[in-house]
DNA sequence: CCACGGCCTGATTC
DNA sequence: AGAATCAGGCCGT
């Protein structure tokens, strides 16, 4: 068992960050948080400014956490560099130290190949089955733990299998694209040292039901290339209002105007508009409907 | 290049 | 109550 204590610099957001929908396996465990660290089960605990993590950790686990949460993005910086209006001046002041993360690829890429038409407890649940039914178990103060599959195990699962998990008319595309990094067509690494629209090209053409958009958050959640722009509904929604006028904006449209505009920190910008225009993070489980008498 | 319908599925809305 | 509609899109036409 490792533990690693680490001081998170001012300002650091951490379960907006943790659930805002950009990483989808951390759970509330009571005071603390439960999810992975390079696939290795951890539980994160904040006391102020001071975060611990314990788990039984394979490599440098305070380097890990530093990595994954980025500490080191200087703040500060970026948001003089982005605050080039009102909006997204009051969207970085309200929720300040929400911060990008920087995930596993692979993870990133069947996450958000799942995302597609779906909602965020969804595929949340989609891929928690994913993990019990194929990933590598592992044992978490006796609890059991499930990493996340390898591309070779996802790929060769069978359809029915994923199936499932729930992910719909998604399931032959994830398996599709697990082969397809599996067998080596696509190399994530490799990728990640690309430029980034050579990058996003390659990972829309490479890899079954990945489109413009999913492959924007592998780059910015999984590859640190934080000039992505994602374009999702909610992005499409709030640029149109709020930049546009109102006016109707492609997706395609969108993204160039958000990278244009916001330039090399566009995917801070992105994740700072999405949120507000969300209004914070996610809620752990559905809002219960109120009695209708 | 853009527009459109279809797609699994569960929650919400009408 | 049961039917539409919508959800962090993508694919084929």
């Amino acid at each position: 068992m490792q533990r690693a204590v680490l001081e998170l610099p001012e300002p650091y957001a951490l379960e907006e960050t943790l659930f805002s929908g950009q990483a989808f396996r951390w759970a509330r465990h009571g005071r603390s948080v439960e999810g992975f660290l390079e696939n290795q089960p951890v539980r994160v605990t904040r006391r102020g400014r001071s975060l611990t993590v314990r788990g039984r950790f394979e490599g440098d686990l305070e380097g890990a956490v530093a990595a994954y949460l980025r500490v080191s993005d200087p703040m500060g910086q970026i948001y003089r560099d982005l605050g080039k209006d009102a909006r997204i001046r009051a969207a970085t002041e309200r929720w300040s130290g929400l911060h990008l993360l920087a995930q596993q690829p692979f993870e990133t890429t069947v996450s958000f190949i799942a995302s597609s038409a779906s909602n965020i407890p969804k595929i949340a649940r989609s891929i928690e089955k994913l993990c019990r039914s194929l990933g590598e178990k592992k044992t978490f103060d006796g609890r059991r733990a499930h990493a996340f599959p390898t591309a070779s195990r996802l790929a060769r699962a069978d359809l029915a299998t994923l199936r499932g998990c729930e992910f719909g008319y998604r399931a032959r595309y994830i398996k599709s694209a697990a082969r397809a990094v599996a067998e080596g067509q696509v190399d994530l690494d490799r990728v990640a040292r690309m430029p980034t629209d050579r990058a996003q090209e390659t990972l829309v053409e490479g890899l079954d039901g990945v489109g413009p958009k999913v492959a924007a958050c592998v780059l910015l959640f999984a590859m640190g290339k934080d000039d992505a722009f994602p374009v999702d509904r909610w992005v499409q929604r709030c640029v149109s209002e709020w930049y546009f006028d109102g006016a109707r904006v492609t997706p395609k449209r969108c993204e160039a105007w958000g990278r244009e505009y916001f330039g090399p920190r566009a995917g801070y910008a992105q994740q700072y508009l999405f949120h507000e225009r969300r209004g914070g993070r996610v809620r752990s489980r559905p809002a219960s409907r109120a009695p209708s008498g």
